[in-house]
DNA sequence: GGGAGAGATTGACGTCGGTCGATGGAAGCC
DNA sequence: GGCTTCCATCGACCGACGTCAATCTCTCCC
């Protein structure tokens, strides 16, 4: 339910597809270069992806690298197999 | 997307659970008695998954029966498949 | 026609959510 | 230490959303 809310945006459906379609961890500073949206909006909606259990976060130096989260349920996986 | 947000709701899932798990049309008469909201509530709800394409109606003299609807696009029933 | 019942629509209210600017905090570099 | 850079958080604004009471529309039946 709360991972069905997470999804229902747009922006965050986006930047779940490039998470799930890149090898690497991607910093935030690659989805502000892609999004148009100011850096507080974007990593208002990473904290929501986070919040949700759909993504996990390394810190590195001044970086912050996220990647689709690791152990998904089954059922949040089905879904995002859908969705993306 | 517009299904996605139609299907973000906790009541509005549970409508869709319903009517996917019934084989008979429902009436709004049954989620009345079965949701603890009022009646505009609900039909609101119903017009939320009826703008997403989610459920047909069929008017017969006073009641208004609703399914789930008969052409979904593959993507959306496999979307209801994980979800209900 | 007139009354009754089912459902849709309207108007209003409170809350939630997306967005931004400003600020805070941590890490690296001079 | 001081500066810069990246990211998170805070405060505020505004539009969207869920909810209800009241009203409207339509159909059926007397």
């Amino acid at each position: 339910m709360e991972v069905l809310k997470a999804l229902a945006d747009p922006t965050r459906l986006q930047m779940i597809g490039i998470l799930k379609r890149s090898a690497e961890p991607v910093c935030i500073c690659d989805f502000t270069a892609a999004f148009d949206l100011s850096q507080p909006t974007l990593s208002h909606h990473m904290a929501k992806l986070r919040d949700a259990g759909l993504v996990d976060v390394s810190k590195a130096g001044i970086w912050a690298y996220y990647r689709l989260a690791s152990h998904l349920e089954p059922k949040t996986r089905a879904l995002l197999d859908v969705l993306v």
